[in-house]
DNA sequence: TACGGCTTCTTGAAAGTTGAACAAAGCCTC
DNA sequence: GAGGCTTTGTTCAACTTTCAAGAAGCCGTA
């Protein structure tokens, strides 16, 4: 079926053979860079790149702790993901949950003594692959124009928010 | 310990506050990129992005078939991934295996027609995303910049070469 | 030919992700 | 305060990915 998304009969607007070779350039470097990540902190600090993140955010938050919702969010990732990869964290010892004196349906995480030292001890190896394969190769034009670009992509894809195809609704 | 990876007591180079800014944008714009896209194929196609790369990939070789191998390096994973990512597409009925007639060792994986079938129907929807979230966002400089960045990111990860950390020993 | 070493592909188990369904608590209105 | 709607976090089952191991065929060398 062709007409999903352009309401109508009109006929898709292919990419030309530069934007291609963009595209392709693009998926190219954003999954092998990924990989690279995942492998190094797999390595160097024993989980998954997006679990070191959430240890990140962790660390960063008053008391060290958030609120499940809240991670999962500015994480960007689904509250069930949440669930499971701080089960895990906590099988680790990294992290630990408690009931939200606020609000008895919350769980806030925090991180833990331990969690926090894993973060230092693997922090450096961390930075520097991402120095390594990100920063030391561009010049700061490149870095400049990379951080526009990506702040335009994003813009376009708002999370979550359900009516954001529907502008003319608000 | 900051020892780990700079093999001596070098500290490391943190990243600056405009590095780091445009770290998390890059992170924030291509997880939102591929979950979107992910989602959008698994409405509009039944499968994850990465199944649908492979049916593109089959779907442009010659005879629409190919050496799992070689489906496997150009789609940047590992043998054993392509192998369940193959079985499943089977299962769909998508793509079928044969013996590769001059390696017995090997296996062609090649198209159906009705995975060509899927391939032709989902296609619009899928360029239109793309589209819709990269290419009429950016100017036609950006593109170009983009394109550079993800190149020279890309060359410094070169994929699966053991000795490409060593180049001196070459 | 026999041997060791390499490549090709698959398998199974463990780990991680997804989407739907659910219980519990909050919130709003009558 | 009863009813209905929303939010919060978890759980389950189905699916995908990873890693280690292994069967089978190739290839060079003696």
């Amino acid at each position: 079926m062709d007409t999903a998304p352009n309401g109508g009969d009109e006929r898709p607007r292919w990419l030309s053979d530069d934007e291609q070779r963009v595209w392709r350039a693009y998926r190219h470097a954003t999954t092998l860079l990924e990989d690279h990540l995942d492998r190094q902190l797999q390595r160097d600090a024993g989980m998954p790149h997006i679990y070191y993140g959430l240890l990140v955010q962790l660390s960063q938050a008053p008391r060290r702790r958030m609120r499940m919702t809240e991670l999962a969010k500015d994480a960007k990732i689904t509250r069930s993901r949440l669930s499971h990869a701080v089960a895990r964290l906590e099988r680790s010892g990294w992290v630990r949950r408690e009931d939200c004196p606020s609000d008895r349906r919350g769980q806030n995480a925090y991180l833990t003594d331990e969690g926090y030292e894993v973060l230092k001890r693997s922090a450096p190896g961390h930075v520097a692959a991402v120095r390594q394969a990100v920063f030391d190769r561009l010049s700061p034009e490149q870095v400049g124009q990379l951080g526009e670009i990506m702040r335009l992509m994003a813009e376009g894809l708002q999370p979550s928010d359900p009516d954001a195809d529907l502008p003319w609704l608000r």
